[in-house]
DNA sequence: TTGTAGGCGTTATCAA
DNA sequence: TTGATAACGCCTACAA
């Protein structure tokens, strides 16, 4: 059995009132009072109870970080920016996988299982329907949102600007010559609103250049993983024309891509160019090294973890809505080998 | 102010015993009550405090797991499975980075913070000198370690047998034509023993096939980085004489090192042919894509989850070595173009 | 089957 | 400055 407050108090021969004020730091302890709990916590070997003492206060020190999948780089980049911004606030970081599962978001929205034990939510959700959003109440649980979605004033958000984001990815292929300009990540469900966002900006891009494409260029990908980018980049090669530049809404997607359209026997940009969005490391060290839209997710995990703490004091305070800088990195994929920014 | 226990019971004009049964699931509980109960709960949206709850019985459902970076890509892989088989036992998972600081592995492990938030730790150690685990005081708190330490009985621990996975990728190498191996990712110091292991798989393999290699040939790699992959494998290419396959102790060593191998001018593997450990599924994608050994990281996910489940029962168990299986997957990097299990 | 009451380890209130 | 004591919300003997 560990150590409690009474057992030191009785070994110190004080009260627990004033072993605690030695604990938390209170500042009105005489010095002969405080040596004496000290050597007794010693003795004894004693460490708070956190759970006896979130009771008490209401705060467990803990955030939950909730995401689709940990493992895919861009979450868990984000993930390991957020785990640090948690701590230089004092707070740990619980993180949650939903998988593709509404449900899953729902139940945590909702606050079905142990959600109390956080002190706020940082939700990078699948889904950004309103209806789903209205299930939570803010009363009870801080929630920021990462991640595109309608800005209504109830929630705190911090997002990049999708549309520009997109245009600029697609804008650079043109600069580069290309025309027949693909797109992979569009989905077939209007509850995402990340993927309709970049389609919009991808088509914005495309009618500001003039340019006209097929409507099979625009491709699906349900995941944003490497195999639906393979996938969908293996059906785009078979198309005539062929595309001459392919654009995924992310990372991931791109290296899939560029993997597929080597196994057709095409190069990476000569035939065809690829960009994507996320900055990811793996994306520096392919070969050819992947020109894409950075997000700077340093920034956008600080920020998160800023609103989420200042939330967490002061449950009533006006939602902000954050916007996140990005910018276009050209590297081999768009530009050819040696070119663009190097490795380091 | 969320409800407790006491305002549905007055409401339901019941007891706070016959709530807290029905909420519990337990049996002996008429349907008159149950319904008037349940109906009570949803009026004022209770949901049992997730706190209080542990203060009484001691559990909070939760697990830590401690690696040292949650974007390494073997480690988010990992905490994917963790999760997902922490869920199957009713735990939650929260993660804790270490970054490559010592002194917060030993807080971690000192039960310095808010350790006792927690179930069990599952416990992924840079470092594994056995002072270190002596502070440990395993009474307090279940923990089991992931990856190789010197087993004394004391600790659960599940990890693969470095030394016999290294032998495998060396041995690969030597089968294939082989003969100037070198290896990236010993380490200067002592302490870490993975490193240790897998240097000694590879000068077995290398002293069975009857090869001598420059002492030059073994290179450090401190994070087990891309970036030090890359370094390291630029270092070993203006080498006389060239290697002509490096064995790197992780896949994204490997992933640095074929890129730096390339921006040599040089070709894998025709020039030179590179295997890693791991399998991680950025280097399936790789072009060419990766060698390496297979780890199976569900299983050790599995295991991990199973062993610290067990101990929260019974803190007393006996601890348990696991050894977790590997296997050899060459692909292109040893075996060239087109060679190997394709994508998916 | 249901009600009452005590305690889990802290912090906070009220006196002294 | 310090001591006694009541919560925090839940679970569970013990009684009824």
């Amino acid at each position: 059995m560990p150590a409690t407050l009474r057992d030191v108090a009785e070994l110190a021969q004080v009260s627990v009132r004033t072993v605690s004020n030695v604990v938390s730091g209170y500042e009105h302890v005489s010095e002969r009072m405080r040596q004496r709990v000290l050597t007794a916590i010693r003795e004894l070997d004693y460490r708070p109870n956190p759970v006896a003492r979130t009771l008490r206060t209401g705060r467990t020190g803990m955030l939950a970080l909730v995401v689709p999948e940990i493992d895919v780089p861009y979450f868990s980049e984000l993930a390991r920016d957020v785990i640090d911004a948690a701590a230089e606030h004092g707070y740990r970081v619980m993180i949650d996988q939903t998988g593709h599962d509404h449900e899953r978001e729902r139940r945590l929205l909702m606050g079905d299982d142990r959600t109390m034990l956080f002190d706020g939510i940082l939700f990078s959700p699948l889904v950004t329907k309103s209806e789903l959003l209205d299930m939570h109440r803010s009363e009870h649980m801080p929630l920021v949102l990462l991640g595109e979605h309608e800005f209504d004033g109830r929630f705190d958000h911090v997002a990049i600007d999708n549309v520009r984001a997109a245009k600029d990815a697609v804008a650079h292929l043109v600069a580069t010559g290309r025309t027949r300009i693909a797109a992979i990540g569009a989905q077939p469900l209007e509850e995402y609103s990340t993927p309709l966002l970049r389609t919009a900006g991808y088509e914005a891009a495309l009618a500001e250049a003039g340019l006209e494409v097929p409507a099979a260029y625009a491709t699906p990908a349900p995941h944003y993983s490497r195999t639906d980018g393979y996938a969908a980049a293996t059906a785009l090669m078979a198309l005539d024309p062929r595309p001459d530049a392919v654009f995924c809404f992310s990372d991931l997607l791109a290296v899939g891509a560029m993997r597929a359209i080597a196994d057709a026997g095409l190069r990476v940009p000569d035939d065809v160019a690829v960009i994507g969005i996320d900055d990811i490391e793996e994306g520096r060290f392919a070969r050819p090294s992947l020109s894409t839209v950075s997000l700077d997710t340093p920034f956008i995990a600080r920020e998160a973890v800023r609103r989420i703490a200042a939330r967490i004091e002061d449950p009533g305070a006006a939602a902000e809505e954050v916007v996140a800088p990005h910018r276009l990195v050209a590297r081999e994929s768009t530009l050819g080998p040696g070119e663009g920014p190097g490795i380091g």
